[in-house]
DNA sequence: ATTTGAATACGAAATAATTCGTAGTGTAAA
DNA sequence: TTTACACTACGAATTATTTCGTATTCAAAT
């Protein structure tokens, strides 16, 4: 299996999106920033050295604490998680996902407006 | 865990998904419609007694072969799983996984201008 | 130098999910 | 009525994922 075609767990997934928001972390850093709080700090640790096995995220182990980073890129992940999604949940129709996404208390007016600029764009 | 907060497997996704299409379907029904072909129909068929047990579906017995229909809402757990998605992966914006999904082969022009008579109407 | 605290490594248990094989049963065709 | 076949039931193996405890190491503070 490629790089490509990874498919993160769950919890894998949690990990992914604090280093991706935050670039470079410890492992307690990304255990604080969990939500995942009722997890022991060596849950968290197993699952980012499995990650570093399974070449998800890299590390600088030159001083005691390492630093992680992820290799797997976050747009990337998306659109397949994206396709995934379409396929399986909505029946190939993207335009169905992004209604339902936006029939949903997270898209606020400003929302909307960002996207209907991002539809004149695409035309 | 009431039948709300019922978070399906990939294996029963996949499974509801040709429940939600078909409305009535016997084992063998799923079994050939499903994409998992590599599958014995015995996977399948164990897969949703489980899904019997748990609740997901219920099924007419009277005959010798079984007749199962999906007891969870289509949309609901459609809802579910974009705002699940939303927050873990596309940090909560809603706008970022529409736009994600848009920059995607399976967004048609039909499917633009549908999603944009649908903006309108949100205003 | 000793203690203390925070870090890593890692085995292994616990849990979840999938997969399959075998046994048994009912029904329709021969 | 016997055979053949499709179906259900279900135990159990396999695989994947998560979780935790213990041992060890290093470095800073006493």
């Amino acid at each position: 299996m490629s790089i490509n075609n990874i498919k993160p767990t769950e919890g894998e997934l949690e990990i992914l999106q604090v280093l991706w928001q935050k670039k470079l972390c410890t492992v307690r850093n990304v255990h604080e920033t969990l939500a995942k709080k009722n997890a022991r700090y060596t849950t968290t640790l197993k699952l980012m050295q499995i990650m570093h096995e399974k070449g998800l995220v890299e590390r600088d182990t030159t001083a005691k604490t390492h630093i992680y980073k992820a290799l797997l890129n976050q747009e990337k992940i998306q659109q397949q998680l994206v396709n995934k999604m379409i396929d399986n949940v909505f029946d190939g129709s993207a335009a169905r996902l992004v209604m339902q996404a936006l029939g949903n208390k997270s898209a606020s007016k400003e929302e909307i407006d960002l996207i209907k600029k991002y539809l004149d764009k695409l035309k």
